[in-house]
DNA sequence: CGGGTTTGACCTGCGC
DNA sequence: GCGCAGGTCAAACCCG
């Protein structure tokens, strides 16, 4: 498949982000959810959807995405140094942004019927998807981590469905979908092609299960939350003042090594974010909800 | 044998 | 309207 690997920027999509502001806290995770569903992050996304309703937000949804574009202008901002993990969480509130094409998540077999596509090969026709019906984009988010590993653990199950090359990058991209039949969410895992060692993951939708072995249970922020959990410590957040749009935070935090070249396993390595100053958590904490209230 | 990965083909959206 | 690039499907393949 891989056979076209173009080269060129691609900047399309950034109008369907909403990037967050910085903001501060002792991890991710709480960066990321407050003390408090209340006052999470997420929640101001509207995130703090109940499992049981979550499911069926995303599966019939399907997501038009380009990570690339922003992830892009994500790493460009990354100056990080060698061996420290920077970590950068863009997130995107779900704009239901339509266009036409359907359902690719829940009956993707069932295409076939649906189809007023009119694709001749037999093996194709039931890709086809239904036409007419409302795409509408999931809120999603990605990180930006310096890794060994491409797919970092982070207490779900993924299964990968695709893999794609990345246009201006040497790495291709995997698509990553969670293994609960049930459950819509998806991942997109890319390596920065300016920065080998940095990795993009990108969510999208929402879990609907517990995470395995993260007993925090129902909603995507829990890939979060075991992900932040991993990557740890001394988390600097600084305001994004690379990104071109309009509001977005930075989260630098320590290496995090797989251990022997396993994956789950990791050894945190701190060290000083040296590209990133240590920002004023007054000051992010004031920038993330004002930047991330959107609608 | 079941579940996950690989990979080529196809579809859709979007910019030109 | 055309071409490009991202995203997804699904058959084939691999592995435990």
């Amino acid at each position: 498949m891989d056979g076209k690997e173009k080269v060129d920027p691609e900047l399309t999509t950034e109008s369907s982000w909403r990037v967050g502001g910085g903001g501060v806290s002792d991890n991710v995770n709480e960066f990321f959810f407050g003390s408090d569903r209340e006052s999470s992050i997420l929640s101001e996304f509207g995130w703090n959807i109940p499992a049981e309703s979550s499911c069926g937000l995303g599966d019939s949804d399907r997501i038009d995405s380009n990570l690339a574009g922003e992830s892009r202008s994500d790493y460009v901002s990354v100056s990080a140094p060698q061996r420290t993990t920077e970590l950068m969480a863009v997130v995107e509130k779900g704009e239901a942004s339509v266009s036409s094409s359907s359902s690719e998540d829940q009956p993707e077999k069932s295409t076939a019927s649906g189809g007023s596509s009119a694709k001749p090969p037999a093996a194709t026709a039931s890709k086809a998807r239904k036409k007419g019906q409302k795409r509408i984009r999931q809120p999603r988010f990605a990180f930006v981590t310096k890794s060994e590993v491409d797919h970092l653990e982070d207490g779900y199950r993924w299964r990968k469905y695709g893999q794609k090359a990345v246009k201006n990058s040497p790495f291709p991209r995997s698509y990553y979908r969670c293994t609960n039949s049930k459950c819509t969410v998806k991942k997109r895992v890319e390596r920065s092609s300016e920065d080998p060692s940095v990795v993009i993951t990108t969510y999208e939708g929402q879990h609907c299960h517990h995470s395995i072995g993260f007993p925090r249970g129902g909603l995507i922020s829990h890939d979060q939350a075991a992900f932040a959990s991993r990557l740890t410590p001394s988390i600097h957040y600084s305001a994004g003042l690379q990104y071109p749009q309009e509001n977005s935070f930075h989260i630098a935090q320590s290496q995090h090594v797989p251990a022997a070249g396993k994956i789950g396993e990791f050894h945190t390595v701190q060290e000083t974010i040296s590209s990133q100053p240590p920002v004023d958590q007054g000051l992010l904490g004031d920038i993330v909800p004002s930047g991330m209230r959107n609608v």
